[in-house]
DNA sequence: CTGAAAGCGCTTACAG
DNA sequence: CTGAAAGCGCTTACAG
């Protein structure tokens, strides 16, 4: 393989000529920047990776810490990674995939052995025992959820609150006046995950607000942990004429099954609102109305925090990306009976 | 952060035996390797990992070729990554994640640039644009998936035409004598994917040797599409007593739920076999007899088959990992009409 | 606008 | 069993 000296001689220039022609760090004349170009081209030539981070002080490779435990929901995470990975990319960054099995000790290794410039953290829960490592690392982060102390991290995520309001709100202003949230299964409210609980209590508080009568339950994603999950709601909310959904896409289908068995017919019957889903609801029947989980923008803006930090000044802190509602068709005026 | 030279100095030793302390690549007094190891302790040293790429002739980092298309199903790409980033790390080797969005080009990059050692390759389609390049980088490399052309290649992956005769037999033996074949959605048999009609080739190939009647339909994830492909078998095929499913988790799930609409006791009425699943069977009613895609041995495999080329000789070859099954019992005698 | 040279932190022959 | 030193291929002050 070609290295910088071959490409020197060919260029008939030194090495330091062709370093910085290629990183663009100080002026080079038009005619000597051509005949290195050239040289690069004809020799195939790239820099190379290790004496790069060896002599510079990047590495160009951000670690991306990915947990999988049983709650996720893996298509979410895949893409969350995918969106990370695109958003690295367009900066120039390589990604290195850390997985649960390594979680804390992964992110010591590659810190301590300066083979990241930066990290990026996936599916955060309340008490994440990631976290104590990030602060005591001190390299630029960036996490997508948020922990429960955020002192001194930088955080982006959906704004599951504003998404709850926005759910209710629109509902509200089509007549409702009973809504029913269909939530995650029970342990993800118990486990540390930080969105869920987060989504209910602004959902159950925008009720309380606007003086619409609310329930929540949980669901197992099952037949019968979604028949249980509609009748307590029904239940509880003898007018139910709207359900919010916020939890994953087998629900969903489960959901629409039964109230098809049951001949309840959306969204004449019954509204329905997909909220916070990271996966498309074009494919049902009907096509779900959506507040979407913004993954493609998470990634994106978790890339642009840590390169912010790279670049140099940055305050930690937590941004909240505004909920966007997506019309499909699922909801309507409540029926007149 | 400490350095190798600040370890040399509080062992009292030079950087070389540091160095061969820690490779284990040449003998040690005791007395000496304790000290060493008390100073790396105590600085919390750890090898610079650019410095190591380029003394060194190797980056400890593979890259993993991971595309995400239309007919993808995450969870199972998912499964893929997670398996071949655990074992890459049980070989200390790191994960350097490539997407659909940079394939060749990606794969060039890291290459040219001497970033991995090694490359391991996901959902490989028949004609996969990858497969080229990866001849011409001529780096250690093993592919998940088996494309057309295999010369000179190193494969692993599920032997889907053992998986397909182990399906058929298992129903033979049990009396069956019309299975139908629930496959996955029309696109998947055209677009290049190789397991789908190396299955069911098998598949209906295997009947024919049995001297059984089968019958194949694609099928989309849908309540409509699921019905149709279930008709089109049994139509096909009278007296349809099993059902082989070689689709996605949808699916499973819909087929069930319309069985039961219709009154279809499985096994007593019909059978099921779920084939080649990433995705676990346990939470259906009934739980789903199922000859798993072996993604955790899959990707072991993968991985230790670049270990192999990175260690030496090592012949390019294709390798089959012999299917399992797993009772669950949705599968029984055919009913005595 | 360009070059000579130090130095990044390792690994590994070479020597003893 | 251990050490002194070359060298991996870059980046970046220092100089002109």
């Amino acid at each position: 393989m070609a290295n910088i000296t071959d490409v020197a001689r060919a260029a008939g220039v030194s090495i330091s000529t062709v370093s910085y022609a290629l990183s663009g760090k100080r002026p080079i004349a038009a005619e000597t920047r051509g005949r290195i170009d050239q040289a690069v081209l004809d020799l195939g030539y790239r820099p190379n990776a290790g004496a790069r981070m060896l002599a510079g002080s990047r590495t160009n490779i951000f670690a991306l810490t990915a947990p999988m435990h049983e709650d996720t929901h893996p298509p979410a995470l895949m893409a969350f990674v995918l969106s990370v990975v695109t958003a690295a990319r367009s900066f120039d960054y390589d990604v290195l995939l850390l997985t649960e099995g390594e979680a804390t000790s992964g992110l010591r290794r590659v810190a301590s052995s300066s083979l990241v410039d930066g990290i990026i953290v996936l599916d955060v829960t309340t008490d994440d025992e990631r976290v104590d490592v990030l602060r005591e690392l001190a390299l630029p982060t960036a996490l997508i959820g948020v922990p429960s102390d955020t002192a001194g991290l930088t955080c982006v995520d959906l704004d599951f609150e504003a998404a709850a309001r926005l759910a209710v709100s629109s509902l509200v202003e089509q007549g409702h006046t009973a809504i029913g949230l269909m939530g995650h299964a029970d342990q993800l409210y118990n486990r540390g995950s930080n969105y869920a609980p987060r989504f209910r209590d602004a959902f159950l508080a925008a009720g309380a607000a606007a003086g619409i009568s609310t329930a929540f339950h949980t669901t197992e994603a099952s037949r019968e942990g979604v028949e249980v999950s509609l009748d307590n709601l029904a239940a509880e909310l003898p007018g139910m004429t709207a359900v919010v959904l916020n939890c994953n896409e087998n629900v969903h289908g489960i959901l629409l099954e039964v109230l098809r068995a049951r001949d309840v017919a959306v969204p004449a019957k019954l509204s329905i609102i997909s909220a916070c889903s990271s996966f498309s609801t074009d494919h049902f029947l009907p096509p779900l109305d959506v507040i979407p989980l913004p993954s493609l923008v998470s990634g994106r803006r978790a890339v642009e925090l840590v390169i912010e930090q790279l670049a140099g000044t940055h305050d930690p802190h937590v941004e909240l990306i505004a909920p966007t509602y997506e019309r499909k068709g699922s909801t309507a005026a409540p029926p007149r009976d």
